[in-house]
DNA sequence: CGCTGCACCCTGA
DNA sequence: TCAGGGTGCAGCG
């Protein structure tokens, strides 16, 4: 099923407040709702990606947008949403699972069964 | 309506 | 430069 070492990248680690996201993530993996806005992570700042990561971030637990919703808002095209996504250096802190294609899922950087199960976690289903 | 091809913008090589 | 990516849309049958 969905693992926790499965989410974690380095990107989590080098932050100081890592035990408290452990429990919120501990929380989370239980099916619960909890926000990560507090978390404090390190991202490029001034650069294409941080903006989108920043837009991003804004979908609360359960919401869902489209590449091309995050396309508009940041004033790029859903391709170049895409491919900053899939550097993403913390899943679930930058919910990129929340962010799908309008036709379907979309993919996944780290595998779409990952995505797949963090949205059911999130009350969503896209089981085919 | 399903399929294909191209345009969209940004990276890494 | 250029190829390609977690897409979208127009065009065609």
């Amino acid at each position: 099923m969905l693992d926790f070492c499965d989410c974690v990248e380095p990107g989590l680690k080098q932050n100081k407040d890592f035990s408290n996201l452990f429990q919120k993530l501990s929380v989370y993996f239980q099916g619960n709702r909890v926000e990560f806005d507090d978390v404090k992570v390190r991202m490029p700042q001034n650069s294409f990606r941080a903006r989108v990561f920043k837009q991003v971030r804004k979908l609360k637990w359960g919401e869902t947008a489209t590449y091309k919703d995050i396309a508009e808002e940041v004033g790029t095209s859903p391709r170049a949403v895409g491919m900053a996504l899939s550097k993403n250096p913390v899943l679930i802190i930058i919910p990129c699972h929340r962010v799908v294609a309008e036709n379907g899922i979309g993919g996944y950087s780290r595998g779409v069964e990952i995505k797949k199960n963090l949205l059911k976690l999130e009350g969503h289903n896209f089981n085919d």
